[in-house]
RNA sequence: CGGGGUGUAGCGCAACUGGCAGCGCGCUUGGUUUGGGACCAAGAUGCUGGAGGUUCAAGUCCUCUCACUCCGACCA
């Protein structure tokens, strides 16, 4: 009876099929719908006020380092994407091209931004004329199109919301220095925001940008043991700059290009968000990005007061806090199932005995450790739960990362791994492009950057036994 | 783009060898309930993904197509 009834409206174990998991999460938390566009997301309210919540605190995180939005076009002319080889080369296989105009056929197709470069090179090339305009510091939010073969929502689909960051530099060592502090901005975000430990470094030539001089990223570690590129940043050089000819005469009145850089991070922080965090439950969401904070679920709410006292209380939480009211008629355990689905870092039960005891029970989403609160120290106790949940879900995100790190020697070794146990491996390697495509070829796994905190795991390659250049962390990806 | 799986009510599924399209959940109305997915009663809901074909008759057989999904290759 109940039991077989939960067992209808369960949701697949991770452990069972992580994908199926993954799938039902985001369906029963009621993020997003699929429409009638192969491939394409309707993102739901609840998934978008994620969305909402994550652009607030990177857009704050932006301005604070002296960056301006703008807004450039969705269409991009073929004439113009064409202009910096490798870039186009990279793209072209997954732009959607714009061919009519009513029934019009156009001059020269457009091709759907599936990133904005050319535009804002172009738009720089006209703007820049002395080191006085510089540096330039745009960031623009706005969706992207690129035609992938297959999809998953939030982290791939054809369609998807980002931010891009473009910037202008007088220098390399500028376009250097910004490219790092925007690759901080972005870990430390993920970090304090998102609750996601990532790792920080570089990406191989193999695994760069298509135009980039050199591509940063953070990586970070998905309950699965697979890895996602959760965030980039590149240094372009002078490369777009020699394409499009942005320059600017310096104070010696001298012709010099600028300096580029360009970094995003796109919605699929939100599939890192539900596969670092989420449970055999559902969702977890770090308080400072969860919609809903606090969750109150009146009990015998037909009861004379119950609902005035959990009225009462909302009131007095939603000063400081995210904070919503569950009273429709449904059954207490059925809500409290469903606001778990949706991750809600706290839920706040009020019934008859706590009211009589002048109390309530707050319960985590996260330990579901069960606490009896006085009313009198509600808010004091709210504040400090959230922050406690928020360190804590970091720690065992770090904790369950580290223990899915791994470190091999040999190909054999790295292989037997990553059968048995995926997750991070850190292996050295000389450097050469041969052996990470006989790494990829042998086992699906990449490289996935090469980290700034190196250590020396041994002085051979794993691959070849040539002597080692590099330590890597290697996984399979997203 | 290659290989597998699936499309029947909002969701999950059934319908044998071709023969009246059904069940559970959800939904609506009324009532009783409420500290871990309540109960009773009465209802509503379908061009069986789409197009063509075979047949007296197609959810079922054939052809094509579209979508979803998983596994590869490609990518954020």
């Amino acid at each position: 009876m109940a039991k077989d009834k939960k067992l209808v409206e369960a949701i697949t174990s991770m452990n069972d099929d992580f994908a199926q998991w993954y799938t039902d999460v985001i369906k029963k938390a009621e993020m997003v719908d699929y429409s009638s566009v192969r491939g394409c997301m309707i993102i739901k309210p609840y998934g978008y006020a994620i969305w909402e919540n994550l652009q607030k605190e990177l857009d704050n995180r932006f301005k604070a380092t002296g960056h301006e939005n703008v807004y450039m076009p969705l269409l991009i002319p073929e004439s113009l994407l064409l202009k910096e080889k490798e870039h186009v080369a990279g793209f072209a296989p997954e732009v959607a091209w714009v061919t009519h105009g009513g029934d019009e056929k156009l001059a020269e197709r457009l091709c759907i931004r599936p990133t904005s470069e050319t535009l804002f090179c172009e738009h720089y090339a006209n703007i820049i004329h002395s080191y006085r305009d510089l540096p330039k510091l745009y960031n623009q939010w706005c969706s992207v199109v690129r035609w992938e073969k297959t999809t998953r929502p939030f982290l791939r689909t054809l369609e998807f919301l980002w931010q891009e960051g473009h910037t202008a530099h007088a220098t390399e060592e500028e376009a250097q220095e910004e490219t790092i502090k925007m690759l901080n901005v972005y870990s430390e975000f993920c970090e304090n925001v998102l609750a996601i430990p990532v790792i920080k470094g570089r990406k191989t030539d193999k695994e760069k940008f298509a135009g980039a001089k050199a591509t940063y990223t953070i990586e970070s570690l998905m309950h699965d043991g697979k890895a996602l590129q959760s965030g980039t940043s590149h240094n372009f050089g002078d490369g777009f700059a020699k394409a499009f000819e942005i320059q600017y005469t310096d104070k010696n009145n001298q012709l010099q290009y600028v300096h580029q850089t360009s970094w995003g991070v796109t919605t699929r922080l939100i599939g890192a968000i539900i596969m670092v965090h989420g449970d055999d439950s559902g969702l977890i969401l770090p308080p400072v990005i969860a919609p809903t904070q606090v969750i109150i679920i009146p009990v015998s709410q037909q009861k004379e007061g119950v609902l005035d006292k959990a009225n009462e209380l909302l009131s007095k939480l939603s000063a400081k806090f995210r904070v919503k009211i569950d009273d429709s008629d449904k059954m207490p355990g059925w809500k409290f199932s469903e606001y778990e689905m949706k991750g809600v870092p706290l839920r706040l039960e009020i019934g008859p005995k706590d009211i009589e005891k002048n109390q309530v029970v707050l319960v985590r989403r996260d330990t579901r450790e069960k606490i009896f609160t006085p009313i009198d120290d509600l808010e004091e106790t709210v504040e400090n739960l959230l922050i406690d949940i928020q360190k804590s879900l970091l720690e065992k995100a770090r904790e369950l990362r580290d223990k899915k790190t791994y470190t091999a020697t040999t190909l054999d070794e790295f292989e037997q791994v990553l059968n048995t146990t995926p997750g991070f491996i850190k292996a050295m390697w000389c450097g050469e492009q041969e052996c990470e495509d006989k790494v990829k070829e042998k086992t699906s796994a990449t490289a996935r950057c090469m980290p700034f905190e190196q250590e020396q795991i041994s002085d051979k390659c794993m691959c070849c036994g040539k002597p080692a250049k590099t330590m890597v962390y290697w996984g399979k990806a997203y």
